[in-house]
DNA sequence: TCATTATGTTCGCTATAAGAACATTAAAAT
DNA sequence: ATTTTAATGTTCTTATAGCGAACATAATGA
């Protein structure tokens, strides 16, 4: 049963207002969680009157709020779908795996999907360090600078993996980024016949991040798991050894939990 | 400061077509993860053509798929507001002391907010137990129904609380639900006085949670810190006694974190 | 005080978005 | 297998919704 995901749409289908509005949205991140309207206009390349609009009708609806300067989103945001992504079947397998991972493993770990050139944190299990990484649920990041990239790349088809080769934009946030087309289709293939993946401290330095694919009932790689961590805390060797049985254990257990 | 939240926006202000594609994704909830089109124009109250229009600008936007029947969410919907929510301040010092105090009582804790008359599910700290209550980010239940919602209206000021029951609809959930302003306000008042709530089975029978206030630097109450449980794991005596000294200390951690 | 920046408002224009009606496809009933 | 029913897809008309330009007001900085 072929998925339709992002078809051309004719303009006739198309609502532009609405998919502007939820740009508007969308330009609200982590890093700039609060914007005065002309910071908006700006940021989604549209006029002050459009994005006063927009900001306005989404302060009415109740999802953001303003002090008269500045607009925020308000909790409201959450109807937008999450609690539903978060209640899908695999999560609620996963969670309670997951949770006793971290607890083991005094980490955070994380499920992870791929979408278009980046990955989707969408799962998490928290520990009870104050030290943390700066991920939560909702987070994206390019594809080809962590490990649950890595593993996720490496379950595409081939055709699939030379188009997103073809088009990815390879990005180098360290000096440990890989940014040749090349290395990284060496290193997925790698990944291929571990069935595993470390990245060390290619999207930041001090972070490093170690996956392993989640499958289904079928077999089909529908996630990733994940454990990224300060570099400080665990070596590239307890890594590959320790923590790394903990995770293949866990993913098993996911799998299994789906089979029921 | 004042915050302007819901003030109406003059009609020219206001972009219809946004808030109608917006109500779209909303109909989307954990009851209903997929629909079709006809579903969906149910749901809404639009024609079949309008809802085609926004749900085919969801999918060409990568917010949803459709298998040619159903249409149902992406994780691109987090995009959406999640990580800046989750990544404020206040749930980033939380995090780890909820965590704590998830491992310590061996449940899931919750922090809450009011909106309108329901509360939100904002963040949580998960046990790894495989029975656990079907709450997750972004749920939203009456207020009048649940602790955290008996907390937060009591942090209201007396004419907010007054508006509220005003105007609140007291549903009947179970037979022990509250459905009598009078004596809603009465328990309310009766948690201001003691600074914690318990309700016991209002929502659902078999469900009962506790909960305390959470307080900013300035002395505020900005959330409430929640723990649900079946009702069968923890007597109603141990919920008062143990249960609430570990909530009380979390949630003073979490306001002397907020003072830093 | 003046200059600059940011926000708010008005208004004319046009093309966008809505909905009605028709066409096609799929599923259910006989 | 055929007919009926239900669901989805498409087209087209048209009113007005939404856009952006320009002007007005308010706030901030020099």
């Amino acid at each position: 049963m072929p998925t339709k995901t992002k078809e051309e749409t004719s303009s006739r289908d198309y609502v532009n207002s609405f998919a502007r509005g939820l740009e508007v949205i969308r330009v609200f991140t982590r890093a700039k969680p609060r914007m005065t309207l002309s910071e908006v206009a700006k940021a989604t390349d549209m006029t002050r009157a459009t994005a006063r609009r927009f900001l306005l009708t989404l302060v009415q609806e109740g999802y953001m709020e303003s002090d008269n300067k500045h607009f925020m989103l308000r909790p409201k945001i959450l109807d937008l779908g999450y609690s539903v992504l978060s209640s899908m079947e695999i999560w609620d397998v996963a969670q309670p795996i997951m949770q006793q991972l971290a607890d083991k493993l005094q980490e955070c770990c994380f499920a992870v999907v791929l979408q278009e050139h980046s990955v989707i944190y969408t799962a998490r299990a928290t520990s009870n360090r104050y030290v943390s990484v700066g991920i939560s649920v909702g987070s994206r990041v390019p594809a080809h600078t962590v490990s649950s990239g890595r593993v996720l790349l490496a379950a595409l088809s081939e055709e699939e993996l030379l188009k997103y080769l073809d088009e990815a934009e390879l990005v180098k946030y360290t000096p440990n980024t890989i940014t040749s087309k090349v290395k990284l289709k060496s290193e997925i293939d790698q990944t291929r016949l571990d069935g595993w993946a470390i990245v060390d401290q290619e999207l930041e330095i001090g972070l490093r991040s170690i996956s392993v694919p989640i499958k289904d009932a079928t077999g089909r790689v529908v996630a990733a798991l994940n454990m990224p961590c300060p570099s400080a805390r665990i070596s590239f060797d307890e890594m590959r050894t320790r923590v790394l049985t903990e995770l293949m254990t866990a993913s098993n257990q996911i799998t299994a939990g789906l089979m029921r």
